[in-house]
DNA sequence: ATCCTACTCCCCAAAAACTGCGAGGGGGCG
DNA sequence: CGCCCCCTCGCAGTTTTTGGGGAGTAGGAT
């Protein structure tokens, strides 16, 4: 039976999923979720914000050392595309227009991955990613098939899937930084969006000494080096929006 | 029939909510899935990073006019703790504690608005957030009853329906900017993690001078007017992570 | 083959940010 | 009541960043 026939009961493989019982159990499931849907790889991959990445899958181990070593995460269009993106996406509609990412497909290929792939973004507060990907060798028609018929189990999948990982691995959750005074939040978020210090006081109707205090504040209570790192800091923890 | 018992057929919802045509239906819709439900309110509300609103949904217009007016955006659990979550919750397990949130929920419930509730968080790239909200009048454990019956139907319909919104107002998704150099993306991600300048150029063993050509670079690819509005676009276009 | 982009280096003066100090009023909480 | 946090304002000297300029090499794209 191809993996165009096969379209495996939805409620049987969230009950699997959800009484797994840890790391290694999800590394199972994710290889009989592969099985049940017949094609080559199943991949779920998180990403750090500081670059860290957890996965688990299907993926050939040599290759995965090889994408680690090789820092491929910068390059990965999968990676790029997704985080970028709201929806899951087809990896034809990917930009793999760079020369980085012609080499990285050749070589992903090169280590048995498929040619058509299938990824699912997720998020989390604070920047906090993941994806949930489908890999496959086919034609373009055949994928195309496939993912229409499974998109929507697919996406309940991810999510499942990414809540499980999560509850395993609570460490990957960072503890909520300590939150920013109104004042401060509104300081930061002028100087987030191009306000000069002068300009930004001048905004809030208050002196620059007194806006300098805050950023000054924010900058102690995010451990920050400068207003840079505050700003980059805030933005990564969603104490502030832009 | 009640709400308990009526389990719609999810396929079918999701074909009404894909075949929707613009934001007037997706209105519609809404309604059609309260209905189908059989609960009291059900709410699609979108919170842009500036602090505008976009909803839909069949919460009194009065109480809707009230929540904009009062500006309850920042005071309602059910953002700032669906904002701070992975995962779907229940209102019971919101943080209450606080004066302004037990004032806002008498008031909400003077609005007719139910006792309980269930939000979905959805989230896209540049920390954009929206959440599907359920609510209705019933006890403790009916609702949990419900809410566990229906929840992995309710993900996929939130899913959905946040896709469709977005398809119907494309302004809301930025447009993918011009992407940096990889020494600029160096540089860039330098400055985010708290680097100066002179620290940075000798990280990356160039001149102080050739590092400021490429911050100058960055800035103007962003449309940046300093340095730390260049660090936080690139950060909130997915172009450097930290 | 040619053009464009990325990468590297250099100068200089003005503007802005950083560091660290001190000080008072208001509000919430135990 | 006292404590702690938030909001507000001030001074001053040092360091860093920020505006533009120009100029050469190398490699990929058309």
């Amino acid at each position: 039976m191809g993996f165009l026939d096969e379209v495996p009961r939805l409620d049987r493989l969230i009950e699997r999923l959800e009484s797994s019982e840890g790391l290694d159990d999800l590394q199972i499931v994710i290889e009989e979720l592969r099985d049940g849907y017949s094609i080559d790889h199943m991949l779920y991959h998180w990403v750090n914000s500081n670059g860290d990445q957890y996965g688990c899958g299907t993926y050939p181990l040599d290759w995965v050392n090889r994408y680690v070593e090789k820092g491929y995460l910068r390059v990965d269009p999968v990676i790029i595309g997704c985080f970028q993106r709201f929806h899951p996406v087809d990896w034809k509609r990917l930009d793999w227009s760079g020369k980085a990412a012609r080499a990285f497909m050749q070589d992903a290929i090169n280590h048995g991955i498929g040619n058509q792939g299938y990824s699912i973004p997720i998020r989390g507060p604070n920047g906090q990613f993941a994806h949930f990907t489908l890999s496959h060798n086919c034609s373009d028609e055949d994928w195309q098939e496939f993912t229409t018929k499974n998109r929507r189990d697919l996406i309940l999948i991810a999510h499942s899937f990414n809540q499980k990982a999560l509850d395993f691995q609570p460490g990957r959750t960072p503890e909520p930084s300590q939150s920013l005074s109104p004042r401060e939040i509104e300081a930061m978020t002028l100087l987030a969006i191009g306000y000069s210090r002068a300009q930004a006081a001048d905004t809030l109707s208050i002196s620059e000494h007194t806006l300098r205090v805050y950023v000054e504040s924010a900058r102690h209570k995010l451990g920050a080096l400068n207003t840079t790192h505050a700003v980059a800091r805030a933005l990564n923890r969603g104490l502030i929006v832009i």
